[in-house]
DNA sequence: CGAGACTCCTGCTGGC
DNA sequence: TGCCAGCAGGAGTCTC
């Protein structure tokens, strides 16, 4: 689900409510997301303060002392909803607006911090995972990433090398690859090209480098669009305190096969692309 | 090495 | 109207 912006909106969010607050107990449900282990969570994270809450691509890194890191990623229909200490409850939950109560049977993993504050991770399809990592963990973890696309090591020299780095590849594929930019995800690849009126289909190739210098300069608008707007809720994503984000209306063509463009009115087409659906305007996109 | 298919899991829905 | 194959924000692994 969430990609950059929705990853960041979550983390900004997060920072803000688990600041130095101190975890109490964990509730592990589905062993399968949690790593190392179930009861090393519960064992090492009793006590541990949040120093800091950072992201690294589509992951959240929350910073403990002594060198450890809990790492969330959501996947595709990942949640971290806060619920701040409990006034009353229903049926032994919190009701959150647009969530219902919480937990639900999407409940996987539960964080209790003394403040009686509660973090649930939601997860309706099971993909995402937590993992509490040493410094090498985390090492392991993003040491293969590409560059972040709304940081300084994102330059044009950086951007054209990653894309003529695979000529015969379609330039959604490259925007996609997390080793060469990471957190940009199927719904802003395909924004970024409507942006940059490229099809996301093109091989790398046959893009001319005007066009491409184009690319390069949409990816950060569109993503900064979206960030502005909390993100995109197509379905599962929601925000720290259970509200939606509010990109969807704004998106061109992601998730719109059959509507007029907003440019042109003429019907925006879907596609496959790496195994992805891929949407684009077939009169604005060359 | 690179490209593409398959996999993890569950819920929703487009199209028949 | 009802049903179900196919599709969904990601990314690791496998084969060719
Ligand atoms: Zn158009």
């Amino acid at each position: 689900m969430p990609e950059l912006p929705e990853v960041e909106t979550i983390r900004r969010e997060l920072q803000r409510r688990l600041l130095v607050q101190t975890l109490r107990a964990v509730e592990v449900r589905v062993p399968k997301m949690a790593h190392p282990s179930a009861a090393a969570l519960r064992r090492e994270l009793a006590g541990k303060k949040i120093l800091a809450v950072k992201r690294r691509a589509k992951m959240l890194v929350c910073e403990l002392p002594g060198q450890r890191y809990l790492v969330f990623h959501l996947k595709m229909t990942g949640q971290l909803v806060f619920v701040p200490r409990s006034g009353r409850t229903v049926s032994g939950g919190h009701p959150i607006p647009n969530l219902g109560v919480l937990p639900n049977i999407f409940t996987h993993v539960i964080f209790r911090f003394r403040s009686g504050g509660t973090l649930y991770f939601n997860d309706q399809r099971k993909f995402g995972w937590v993992k509490l990592v040493d410094a090498d963990g985390l090492h392991e973890l993003t040491a293969h990433l590409g560059m972040e696309p709304l940081s300084g090591a994102y330059t044009w020299e950086a951007f054209a090398r990653a894309a003529h780095r695979y000529p015969n590849r379609t330039i959604k594929q490259v925007l996609m690859d997390a080793e060469r930019i990471a957190g940009v995800g199927n719904i802003y690849a395909d924004e970024s090209c409507f942006c940059a009126r490229l099809r996301p289909t093109r091989r790398v190739r046959t893009i001319r480098e005007n066009d491409l210098r184009i690319l390069y300069r949409c990816i950060p608008r569109v993503l900064q669009l979206a960030l502005r707007h909390k993100g995109t809720t197509r379905d599962t994503y929601r925000r720290v305190n259970g509200q939606s984000g509010y990109m969807a209306p704004f998106l061109n063509v992601y998730g719109r096969k059959g509507k007029p463009c907003r440019r042109c009115k003429t019907p925006i087409v879907k596609t496959v692309v790496g195994q992805r659906g891929t949407h684009y305007c077939p009169c604005c996109q060359k």
